[in-house]
RNA sequence: GGGCGCGUAGCUCAGCGGGAGAGCACUACCUUGACACGGUAGGGGUCACAGGUUCGAUCCCUGUCGCGCCCA
């Protein structure tokens, strides 16, 4: 079975992958008595593919999943896809755009086949990109949420709503995207910074020639579309003309000047211009005033004059019908730069400054976004989140951490009426159906429209079904019921919901968590999860954010190629720590991945020394201080990793085993058993090291499975320590009592010290790595001596000695000194060392330990230290002032020898 | 403007009331039969700053400065 020099992921990983899952590995039990463990995948888009962000929370993922399905649950790794409304119609619509086709031309029907054999020929990639990361999800569940079964759901769910009053239409003011042309929600509206100008206008006062009220505005492409000039009711010098009106220049129109407080006398001129239909804050004005709302812009936010055709009239020096009948269809940045021109030859411009605002974009088509009146469907999420506010303040769903449950309270608790209807053609068509005259019936599918439609009307009339589509985001908010089989009260539906944690980035908190939430509630009765686990974002080594216009971003495949999927998972559980960002680079990678072949190459020491799995080998038997002291640490490793895990501590759990595997597996307790694995040494001691290093080993893949899931499971093979590929199905280790334990740590504690002192004042003596020294013990008691004659071949080899014995002549002359415990240690080193060098490095050791018994004796002196400290502090300071002032006294006494 | 988070060794971060830590990087030595993707040892920090609480503060409180994010 010999191990390879190194190991190979490229060559390995695949097969293992395949092996698990044709074994049917990842595969929840639904009749099985197990207490279930379940995590709903994020659906990635289905034109997605996996980038860095996917590889950090997938990782977080595999690695719980594993964890808990080794403690014995049940685990159900939900897997599944996004059909992802925009983004994929986007995509389809490019691929048509090369072939020279609109999707207008192909129609709806023909357009939305070509999307379905996209997603057949393109939609599987990042599902096999999650096989490559090692992602133990549970295939054959795998849900699409434009399946059958998941439509059926949204649609249950939105007939349910509707019939409830939570779904409703409205004609509203709406962000519309004018590139993409549909209406989206206030979350996919981002804002930029955007530099521009404030133009102050003038706008004439009727009946008072010569006579201006100045408006200050951003955008005096939409006064076409105003209907007032509002001005604060106490401004000190505008308010004398609240109740007068003003002429809306180049329209002609009279508009009223109202007082709002809105109007905010310390901005721009204290007075702003109205236009309700274009703008959130001016809707809510008009509504106060009773104002009209006639749009000027279009979808595609061009001008258009149907709403104030007969609002026109020709004024001299103010207003001019053909003028603004010259701007009809005119792209709203075109229209913006020839009014302008126009207002500045009547000269109403009175000023314009630079100006930097923050102007909302649309988040996927990156264009400013119009608000727009018109009508849509809306949710009132309002209601639905009470309950989901409750659950959290109650506990019932619990963030991790904790902080972001303020960030959750904030958004849910100011939450606005989510628009839930998109102007597109890809995703949940809205199952609602119009009559002629415009009555809207809502129901399951076309029949159930029509049977309503016969009972109000009786004879049969021609129904149109709404031709808008549900947001992405509806269908992804029943994710944790609906891939069960719900509306069906299948046993998935009743085992795995709720589901124990969601684990996300921060950034989908409101577009998902919040409406799971929300929407899981409302339905089942009960939350969706008990814990979200929120992580940070992937950025690159110098913490920017990964982005293709930087160029900085890190393709997890080829970090996988390169190092192998273990060396990429572990880095990011070594480095994801809570509420942080993971900055992550090759380099770190290519760090993490000597921990791999570090493990490896520990590995292959063991196959080459006979190590063997012992079947019953028994913890509880181990006689040896060595095998008793590496599996009592091993049980201090379980606690530590299990414990982290608990905690959704990744960093810490991978740590602990980072430290345990390399720092005492494989640097000392590897180190130590050599002598007993060597030709000569007494055959009993020999077999119960190498059950025992067998066994630890064991535990170290048990523990690290996780994390590092494939050249674990390739050694747990190689090993035979179970049949092919099943260490990820073998329990997740506990620990067990150990005989003497504490015996078996003080005795490898204090020979990991000597050897410690040993190589130190050898490598600050600057004693060649090739000089051997006999260890002379001075004033060192029996059992340290016999101690030390135990311990005699691991020193030998560890510290480079001939021989340990007692010194009770005078020192031997060029000797170096060291101080362990009640024993002075002595290296005679005649001719090696520099005798002056060797008394400056005493003397600063004892200038040190000086320095602390110092401060303790100070801090004992404080009779206030003495009186309110805990008695064990106090007690535990005198114990180390007591440490340290023998420590001096022995230095003391080292150094007196060679002056 | 409101809120959240962060400022600890050159870098990345852990610790969060009683002895300043890890990994990487660095320096020196070591090609010793698992591993140079290695071993051993070492250097390096007024724990952002200023007050306060406390017997005691990197840790708790207040303020200041700097950085990042979210919301308006």
């Amino acid at each position: 079975m010999t191990l390879d020099k190194t190991f190979a992921p490229t060559e390995i990983e695949p097969r293992l992958y395949e092996g698990w899952e044709a074994a049917g590995s990842f595969a929840a039990d639904p009749t099985s008595n197990a207490q279930p463990f379940t995590i709903m995948i994020p659906p990635p888009n289905v034109t997605g593919s996996l980038h860095m962000g996917h590889a950090l929370t997938f990782t977080v993922q595999d690695t719980l999943v594993r964890w808990r399905r080794m403690q014995g649950r049940d685990a159900l790794w939900q897997p599944g896809t996004d059909h992802a409304g925009i983004a994929t119609q986007m995509v389809v619509e490019r691929l048509l755009a090369a072939e020279k086709v609109d999707r207008r031309d192909l129609g709806r029907e023909k357009f939305i086949e070509r999307v379905w054999q996209w997603k057949a020929e393109s939609g599987g990639t990042i599902t096999r990109q999650l096989r490559r990361i090692g992602a133990s999800l549970d295939w054959p569940r795998e849900r699409f949420t434009m399946d059958d079964g998941l439509s059926e759901a949204v649609r249950q769910v939105f007939v349910t709503l509707y019939r409830q009053k939570l779904i409703y239409r409205d004609r509203r003011l709406v962000n519309w995207d004018p590139k993409l042309q549909t209406a989206i929600s206030d979350l996919e509206v981002e804002n930029r910074e955007v530099k521009s100008h404030l133009w102050h206008l003038r706008y004439p006062i009727l009946g008072e020639p010569g006579q201006f009220i100045v408006v200050a505005t951003t955008r005096p492409e939409t006064m076409l579309g105003d209907t007032a000039v509002a001005v604060h009711p106490d401004h000190p010098t505008l308010a004398r003309l609240i109740g007068k009106q003003a002429i809306l220049p180049l329209v002609g129109r009279a508009i009223p000047i109202v007082a709002d407080t809105y109007a905010d006398p310390e901005k721009g001129t204290g007075a702003v211009k109205i236009t309700p239909a274009h703008d959130f804050n001016d809707f809510e004005v008009g509504r106060r005033h009773d104002l009209p709302m006639p749009s000027v812009l279009d979808r595609q936010a061009r001008i258009t004059l149907a709403e104030i055709e007969g609002d026109l009239m020709a004024i001299d020096g103010v207003a001019d019908p053909e003028f603004v009948r010259s701007l009809d269809g005119q792209d709203r940045f075109a229209a913006r730069k020839a009014i302008v021109v126009e207002l500045e030859r009547l000269e109403l411009v009175e000023t314009i400054e630079p100006h930097t605002h923050q102007v909302p974009h649309g988040d996927r088509g990156g264009v400013p976004v119009e608000p727009l009146l018109t009508t849509q469907w809306y949710c009132d999420a309002a209601t639905l989140a009470k309950p989901a506010i409750e659950a959290v303040e109650s506990g019932r769903t619990v963030f991790v951490p904790k902080q972001w449950e303020n960030t959750f309270f904030a958004w849910m608790r100011d939450i606005q009426p989510w628009c839930i209807s998109r102007q597109l053609w890809w995703g949940h068509r809205i199952p609602a159906w119009y009559a002629p005259d415009g009555t809207v019936f809502v129901a399951h599918d076309e029949a159930g429209a029509l049977e309503q439609a016969r009972a109000q009307f009786g004879p049969d009339v021609v129904l149109t079904q709404d031709e808008d589509v549900l947001d992405t985001w509806f269908s992804s908010g029943l994710w944790p019921f609906s891939t069960l089989g719900w509306p069906k009260q299948t046993p998935e539906v009743a085992r795995y919901y709720p589901g124990d944690v969601l684990v996300t980035g921060f950034d989908i908190i409101f577009f998902w968590v919040a409406r799971m939430m929300m929407l899981g509630i409302h339905f089942m009765g009960e939350v969706p999860f008990r814990t979200v686990y929120i992580h940070g974002l992937v950025r690159d080594e110098r913490g920017q954010k990964m982005s293709k216009s930087k160029g900085n971003v890190i393709d997890p495949l080829e970090l996988i190629d390169t190092y192998g999927a273990d060396a990429l998972r572990f880095t990011i559980c070594a480095l994801t720590g809570p509420g942080r960002d993971v900055k992550l680079g090759a380099a770190r990678v290519q760090d993490y991945r000597s921990f791999v072949t570090k493990l490896w190459n520990a590995a292959r020491f063991a196959e080459m020394n006979d190590v063997r799995v012992a079947p019953d080998f028994d913890p509880a038997k181990a006689s040896l201080p060595l095998t008793r002291w590496i599996l009592d640490a091993a049980n201090t490793a379980i606690a530590e990793a299990t414990a982290a895990l608990e905690a959704y501590r990744i960093d810490e759990y991978a740590a602990t085993l980072y430290r345990f595997t390399w720092n005492t597996y494989c640097d000392w307790f590897l180190e130590f058993a050599k002598p007993a694995l060597a030709p000569g040494a007494p055959v009993e001691a020999t077999a119960e090291v190498r059950a025992t290093a067998a066994h630890v080993l064991g535990l170290i893949l048990r523990l690290l499975h996780p994390s590092m899931p494939f050249v674990t499971e390739e050694l747990w093979d190689r090993f035979g320590y179970g049949p092919t590929g099943s260490l990820i199905r073998t329990s997740w280790p506990v620990a067990e009592a150990v005989p003497d334990a504490a015996a078996a740590r003080e005795e490898l504690d204090w020979v990991v010290r000597l050897i410690g002192t040993v190589r130190s004042v050898r490598t600050e003596m600057n004693v060649p790595a090739g000089t051997t020294t006999p260890i002379l013990l001075r004033d060192a008691t029996p059992a340290t001596l016999e101690r030390a004659e135990r311990w005699i071949e691991a020193i030998r080899r560890l510290a480079r000695a001939t021989a340990v014995r007692a010194l009770t002549d005078a020192l031997p002359p060029g000797s170096a000194q060291a101080v362990l415990d009640e024993a002075t240690v002595v290296l005679p080193l005649a001719g090696v060392i520099d005798l002056a060098a060797e008394r400056v490095r005493l003397g600063k050791e004892r200038d040190k330990a000086a320095a602390e018994a110092q401060k303790m004796a100070k801090k004992l002196e404080n009779a206030d230290f003495v009186r309110r400290a805990p008695e064990e502090v106090v007690a535990e300071n005198r114990e180390r002032l007591g440490a340290f002032e023998a420590e001096v006294a022995r230095l003391a006494a080292a150094l007196q020898r060679i002056t």
